[in-house]
DNA sequence: GCAGGGGAGTTCCCCTGTTT
DNA sequence: AAACAGGGGAACTCCCCTGC
């Protein structure tokens, strides 16, 4: 096929795979979502390849559909791109970045205005998930990631290590007269649901018996389990290194050590080799490489 | 467990603007 | 004028969620 397919298809088509929902794709288009349903149909009989599995109340994006987004939003972002040159448009250069919300709330977000300073015509996109990601098929250049180090087929930096601590409010310090480990017998255990096995880890490396790692309230995330231990509700088990601005302003407190060192557990930045051919991807790297040794 | 509400996508009918 | 493309509105289906 050397033709072209009808091009308000294959814009409906890139709108609805790109967010995932026929319904935002209608609202950006300023359509109604009948219009994208019969576009998107339209053009998967013009290919005559689906390109959208239809599941209860959500679409879908095939394997194929999912190559045919890649290849074509490369296309479309340079449509959007030679628009904004002819246009006079100051040029706004994307870096799609990946992290955890713990990682993105309290080390990365605090540090990216410092990057945004220097680099006014670049937008850092920052989206959070415990999910490892695909680079081949998420629109993501690079992502923060816990692990040893050893991740096939992408580029790795090592960013910072992962010290595990137990961290508390002042106030339950003050209150529990938390002076030793074993002085956590009795006090509530604050969890991450995504990393249960932490409180265990830190319990046994710390010589603590008699303690039930597991007990306590567990929540979807480190930021939920911080909030319950900035209200005093119990002891968290904490990655150090990005609650250091709690610690010296004294919201959260170390009641004892000893911290944990796990070396499959530091955080690394991943991210595809071609993607270090984008200059506003370069930079960010640099950036974050360089905020990490201060 | 069940009924009702509501969200998301699809289908059908009709209208409007463009092309031939 | 007829054919066609594109889109709106309404009705429909499906099914998840919520409250009882």
């Amino acid at each position: 096929m050397d033709r072209l397919p009808p091009l308000n298809p294959l814009r409906a088509f890139e709108a609805a795979g790109r967010l995932r929902s026929i319904r935002k794709a209608a609202d950006e288009l300023s359509v109604t979502p009948g219009a994208v349903s019969r576009q998107v149909q339209s053009l998967e009989s013009h290919l005559g390849t689906p390109l959208f599995r239809r599941e209860p109340r959500e679409i879908v994006l095939t394997p194929e559909g999912e190559q045919y987004l890649a290849a074509i939003t490369l296309h479309f972002d340079g449509i959007r791109e030679a628009t904004r040159k002819l246009t006079g448009q100051t040029t706004i250069e994307v870096v799609r970045i990946r992290a955890y919300t713990t990682f993105a709330v309290k080390w990365l977000i605090p540090r990216l205005s410092s990057f945004h300073a220097d680099n006014r015509t670049t937008e850092v996109r920052l989206t959070t998930s415990v999910e490892a990601v695909d680079f081949d098929r998420e629109n993501v250049d690079g992502a923060i990631r816990l692990g040893d180090g050893n991740w096939p087929g992408v580029e790795v930096d090592r960013l910072i290590a992962n010290e595990l601590v137990p961290l508390c409010s002042p106030a339950l310090r003050r209150h529990a007269g938390l002076k030793k480990v074993g002085d956590l017998a009795g006090q509530t255990l604050l969890h991450s649901l995504v990393r249960l096995d932490d409180w265990r880890y830190w319990l046994e490396a710390a010589g603590a018996e008699g303690i039930d790692p597991y007990a306590g309230p567990k929540y979807a995330s480190s930021t939920l389990a911080y909030q319950a231990a900035l209200e005093g509700q119990g002891v968290m088990i904490a990655q150090k290194a990005l609650f250091s601005e709690d610690l010296r302003a004294r919201r959260l407190v170390q009641p004892f050590g000893p911290p944990l060192n796990r070396g499959e557990f530091t955080y690394y930045f991943i991210y595809p080799r071609n993607r270090m051919r984008n200059p506003a991807f370069r930079r960010f790297r640099e950036w974050l490489l360089a905020q990490t040794r201060t």
